[in-house]
DNA sequence: AATGAATGAGAGTTCATTCAT
DNA sequence: TATGAATGAACTCTCATTCAT
């Protein structure tokens, strides 16, 4: 949930503006990084005064936080869906993996935008990747209360699965787009269904 | 191997100068961050005259990177010899990942310093972690010749296992000591021998 | 006529800011020259803030160029009333140079800061001299046409003369004011005359 | 007579570096301009150590009065001879011209350090044209008194004269080398010997 | 005589934020 | 609500000069 901003547009007109400014603002640190980044260049893209900006927000950091807390929300809807109905299972994981790779090629600016709070303002980065790590734990634990999964799955393991996603999502998604995204995501659900070792799973 | 600087001391006070600027400036940028730390502040840490830091370095972005890439250096010479007789196997994996989350234990400053680069020099940053991601890569396709591990592993695990040891890092490292290394790594371990599916390695 | 500065004022007061800065440029500029200038030093003659002075120029150069081009206006503005009705004859020539040596006793910042454009702003620089010695090539080629001046006249000597009325005044108008304009343009109207040699015009 | 420099080289060794440093005090100069130059470049273009300097000039505009000085005498030895046996004639200020003009042609970047002098040191810049004004009006003086040119010719005409030089100089010699010396030395001769006017000399 | 490390004052420029209109 | 002029602290980088070796 996100609390209401300080500064509340009142008017249609205001909300306008408001949106205006933001989406401005995501374009400019998408492309510039935080410090580059000026709060006369969200205006001008916005196709508004300098001075109106601090109408709709206190300072540069608060864009930021509200552009992080914003991005954030956008990279769990879009991976939720995609998972629905196979949440807490193997398939599920390389689903999740799939739908973030798929949105990071989309949207690279929202990346490097929550990856830079680490440096700009890192309770939101925390906040980010803690709820993410949460959220899939939270997934896990269900799977395997089910039999779906194995025991003993914990944390470690989401933050494991988490930074596994990110990583393929910065090779694979931003740097550059050599591979498709599901030969990726299959290497990684196999993966997580035998591991690395030598011997496969089983003959039964 | 560090390339030649620009502006080499060429005396044996020189060196010692120098040294003392790269050691302030580890200090300054893992404390303040890239953007907050400025030149006075590191040569006040190294107990130097500002001017004297342009006598070594052209640009606070050099001194950066010349961290970037020692830092790197020091990372790498810390765990390879950690899984010197085990490379190539999960056990092998399992060392690595100790030996990197004791040393960012011990170096959070470095950490910073690294993954900061994303947002100051984006090469230096891609430069650690490609050269890092191959470095796995190569270990990992030995296992595999030698029949250690299975067949068909390549750059996308050896980025995924770059990419859980990273993040990690970060939460068991940096932002919390609340859980022992070695659990940690035994959990990955576990999860790199038979994955996190139900059914598990085999019946034998 | 100036093209429209980059950063050119919306509003009155605006305008009346820009003005200022302009103003004490020429000031600092012509006492101190280009490099002994300080933006500061504009700056507080000006009676703003230091950063005003970037609302409405670029760089020092900037205002440095956007002066010039003033002062060359200027100097034109100056002397060509004075030879309305005389273009293209000797009393024309005579009574550009007095025009010019009063002008430059008036105003001798404007004389340096022109003259210190070759090592500032060469482009400056050409551009003033270059236009100036067009214009006295044009009248000379009326007065040679109207039968007034001599035939043969060209670039040469309108370069000549130029080199000519800037040394007298240097001399004669910036480093001392030792002897009347008029008796200086009267030696330079006798030169152009009949020139230097023994033998004068006529036999009578 | 160029006073003593108050530290005068004793030894052969010393004489050399001092005429290094020298001449590539007049390379930097001439290249990048008094305010654009630095010791360094001098010393790095003379091939010694940056402290080097110092043992034999005691501040950068030291040099700079020297390498001014010793310029305006090169152009007063080039000049000289070239005018031995018609000096106080118009053919002697042709003469004058024209080994002016080839001079520059030839030395560039000493034109640049001799006018730059105007502001940098101006005392160096009045010595230097103050100097040639005279020798100028001495040598058209004994032409007058022989009956070779007119009666009246004084200051301002020798002013007159070094003015044009200096810009047909900056025109012909350091701009543009789109015309021949002689033939700009040729329209100059012509301006001396008749003046401009419609009349020419005599009826006969 | 020669070296080159060390110094530190000083300058231009940026830009988040305030405020009067 | 919107505007854009005004502010001034802060920062990086330059370089003439000094000094110990």
């Amino acid at each position: 949930m996100i609390q209401q901003p300080a500064k509340a547009p009142r008017t249609e007109r205001g909300r306008r503006t408001r949106r205006a400014i933001l989406d401005a603002a995501a374009d400019e640190f998408g492309e510039r990084g935080f410090h580059e980044a000026s709060i006369s260049g969200i205006t001008r893209r916005a196709g508004v005064a300098l001075g109106s900006f601090y109408t709709y927000f206190d300072t540069k950091d608060a864009v930021f936080r509200a552009l992080v807390a914003d991005m954030s929300e956008r990279v769990r809807d879009h991976v939720t869906p995609a998972i629905r109905d196979v949440a807490g299972t193997i398939a599920g994981e390389r689903a999740a993996l799939l739908a973030f790779l798929d949105f990071v090629r989309a949207n690279k600016a929202i990346y490097r935008i929550i990856d830079e709070a680490e440096f700009v303002d890192t309770n939101s980065f925390r906040r980010h990747y803690a709820s993410t790590a949460e959220r899939i734990a939270r997934r896990l634990a269900e799977g395997a209360a089910r039999g779906d999964l194995r025991q003993g799955i914990g944390e470690a393991e989401a933050w494991a699965i988490m930074g596994m996603n990110v990583f393929l999502g910065l090779r694979y998604g931003v740097w550059a787009e050599d591979r498709a995204t599901a030969d990726v995501a299959d290497a990684v659900a196999m993966l997580l269904a035998q591991g690395i070792g030598a011997r496969t799973v089983s003959p039964d």
